[in-house]
DNA sequence: GGCACAACATGCGCGCACGCAATTTTGCGC
DNA sequence: GCGCAAAATTGCGTGCGCGCATGTTGTGCC
């Protein structure tokens, strides 16, 4: 299914493009972020500065994308594979924290190195929605054949609720606005992903339920 | 409420502000977008080219800003002026389609423009985000002092809802060839936005009924 | 196999975004 | 008024994003 075999073309632009972010993120762990050009990355990869922007938009694309890879898709499996007797909204909600619980040792200080700097960070927070398109077609495969935006509209939300989390997550220490109060940025990020999806629940149980009548 | 006062200081900021993206519309219009370099529009508002990037961090950021403007306090201040009896999605579903139904002549013809250059409508549907902010403090106001994430939440997803409608209400319908010229495909933009707003509901009025409880 | 075509890679050039440090403006207490 | 600290503006320099024109490589058709 999602085997696709492809022409060479699109195996060799596949190739080009981990070879690029992995060369991104090798790069940033060894020298420091701001010590690695464009250049260096493209000549790391063996292909021409110019091409790495047909690949890439930014310089910090590249190295978020190596830690991200593709969660996308892994998410939207995640919520396929659920058994179909779990609601639309565990379905979803339980997907998206198992995709986003850390795991590699690799991968937890190239997260730190992308935390401090503001640049990277941002890049991360807005690389989430990434998920919003192959999770939309996932949610869409549950609810059966519903040709309206529901599908894409749940997953842009539960996209920009992931966005939150992150940002939240993410935050140094918010100069709170007119009430301070003390907020603590606070726990894990997959109890922060639960708080900040359960107020989505009821949208997509209904979604879910009227699919069903 | 909304009346800061405010000292010197910000009041000059707010004039320049204004002064950067009423020029940067005015010469787009004029010239046509391509036709009108950053340092034009700082010339034109009486700061240095450098000072352009202080208030925007990109050429097409200014011109969307004058046809935007500040449609984020405005969604605002229409959401928390709904009488109290009014239901929270309704009061924010109105307000939203309030605010987006086009008004101006002026305004039409800026939007025909931006239609049409990719970067332009880009810029343009990435500032619906503008709204999350204002309008999660309104969210806020009329569910009581709830200080867990869900008015942000629910502010972003609206957003996110707001956002795909836009995609949809620009897309040149499919792969159309570059013959067309303002094709808006689909039916009207109320009409769109309440549709994807719809599947909102529930969370809407959850987060309402809890809050009252 | 060869040929026409489409997709991709590359070089060039132009603006642009932004960090940094120096300079001017604003707000405030005296 | 006076002076001082915070904030805003400005110039400069550097690397970057991308449109365009051109060379190169995979693909479908006969």
């Amino acid at each position: 299914m999602t085997t696709e075999p492809a022409g060479l073309r699109e195996r060799k632009k596949q190739a080009t493009r981990r070879a690029l972010r992995e060369a991104a993120l090798r790069l940033a762990l060894e020298r420091g972020p701001d010590n690695v050009r464009v250049d260096d990355i493209a000549e790391a990869a063996g292909v021409s500065p110019r091409t790495y922007n047909n690949y890439f938009s930014s310089r910090e694309q590249a190295i978020v994308a190596a830690v991200i890879a593709d969660r996308g898709s892994r998410v939207a499996a995640a919520v396929a594979g659920r058994p179909a007797n779990v609601g639309l909204a565990d379905a979803v909600i339980d997907a998206i924290v198992e995709q986003y619980a850390e795991p590699g040792e690799d991968a937890r200080n190239a997260l730190l190195m992308i935390t401090t700097r503001p640049a990277l960070r941002d890049a991360f927070i807005d690389a989430a929605t990434a998920v919003e398109r192959p999770l939309a077609e996932a949610i869409a495969g549950r609810l059966g054949e519903t040709h309206d935006h529901t599908p894409r509209v749940l997953a842009a939300s539960v996209a920009a609720a992931v966005h939150v989390a992150l940002e939240r997550w993410l935050q140094p220490a918010g100069a709170s606005l007119v009430t301070d109060e003390l907020v603590v940025s606070s726990g894990s990020l997959p109890e922060l992903l639960r708080s900040v999806l359960a107020p989505l629940r009821p949208a997509l149980d209904a979604a879910a339920s009227a699919g069903t009548e």
